[in-house]
DNA sequence: TATCTAGTTTAAAATCATTCTAAAGAGCCT
DNA sequence: AGGCTCTTTAGAATGATTTTAAACTAGATA
C-alpha cells in the first residue's frame, strides 16, 4: 500500500472523505511522531513540503481531525489552539515563560479516586496540565 | 470597617491601588462567593449594580486580580477567558455541550505520584479538568 | 468514460475577544 | 493645594478563527 493510500484509508475509517488536502495533512501529522502543532506551524510545514492549503482549510482540517479523534486539543492558554498528535492518555507540563509544552510520560501522574461524574453524565477525558516555572523567577 | 474600606485594604495588600473601579469589581467578585465569571458576565453584573466600567478596564482588572492571586484563570476552551473566584486548590468538571463548568470538591481528586518538574523548574499549579458528556450522546 | 451531486476548498471578508492608544482623570505623598 | 505617577476611558487596532459564495472534486451512477 502506498503511503498516500494508507492515509486515505485512515481518513475513510475516521469518516472523512480523503481529499488531496486532508491526505497531505494526515501524512504530515499522523505518521506516528508525537508532537504539538498550531495552525501556523502546520501551515509552515505544508509550505516547506512544497504544497499549498488555504488557511480556512488548515483550521477546518485541524478541527475535523480533532473531532474524529485523530488529534487532541490541548488547553494551556487563550492565545491560539495547540494540537497534540499523540492521542494516547497522557498529560503535560506547561512553562508559560516560553510557551513550552512538554509531554509527561503516561504513568508519571496517577490519579487515585476520581470523582463520580454528575448524574446522567460520563467522563470523556481527564486533562492534567502542570504549570511550571524556573526556580529563580 | 465599611465594606468599601475592606476591599480597598484587600487591594492594597495585593499591591493594587484601590481605585473606584477596582474596589467596585472587588466588591462583586471577592466577597467569598465561589463562582465563574467572564469579562462579559462581569460587565453585565456591573451594569446591573448601576455602575459603569469601561471594557478595557474590566479586562485589565481581571488580569491584574489574576496576577495578584485574587482570581484564578480556568482553561477549558479557546473561546473566551473564564475566571474562578475560588483560588483554593480544586479542580473542574467541564461539559462542552452547554459550556458548563462545575467545581469538584477539593478532596475528590487525589493525585498520587506527581512527576518531578524538569531540571531547574518547580511546579506552580496543577490544573485538572475532567470533560464530561451526557450518557445518551 | 461522461455525468451528477454532495461535500470541499478557496481567497477574501467578517467576527469577536482582547489589547493598545493617547488623552483625560484620580490616588496619594509632601 | 500642587504635582507626579498610575488609571481609566472610548475608540481604534490586533490577530486567531470562522464564514462566505463561488469554483472544484471525490465517488457514485449510468
Amino acid at each position: 500500500m502506498t503511503p498516500k493510500a494508507h492515509f486515505a484509508e485512515k481518513l475513510r475509517l475516521a469518516g472523512l472523505r480523503p481529499t488531496r488536502q486532508r491526505v497531505a495533512i494526515a501524512a504530515l501529522l499522523l505518521d506516528g511522531r508525537h508532537r504539538h502543532v498550531t495552525a501556523d506551524s502546520l501551515t509552515a510545514e505544508i509550505t516547506t513540503a512544497g504544497l499549498h492549503v488555504s488557511g480556512g482549510t488548515v483550521y477546518n482540517t485541524l478541527n475535523q481531525f480533532t473531532e474524529a479523534g485523530l488529534l487532541r486539543r490541548v488547553m494551556v492558554h487563550n492565545d491560539y489552539s495547540l494540537f497534540d498528535t499523540n492521542t494516547d492518555h497522557h498529560h503535560h507540563f506547561y512553562e508559560a515563560e516560553n510557551d513550552q509544552l512538554v509531554d509527561i510520560p503516561h504513568d508519571d501522574v496517577i490519579l487515585a479516586q476520581l470523582p463520580a461524574a454528575p448524574d446522567g453524565h460520563e467522563i470523556k477525558v481527564v486533562d492534567v496540565v502542570i504549570h511550571i516555572q524556573s526556580k529563580d523567577s
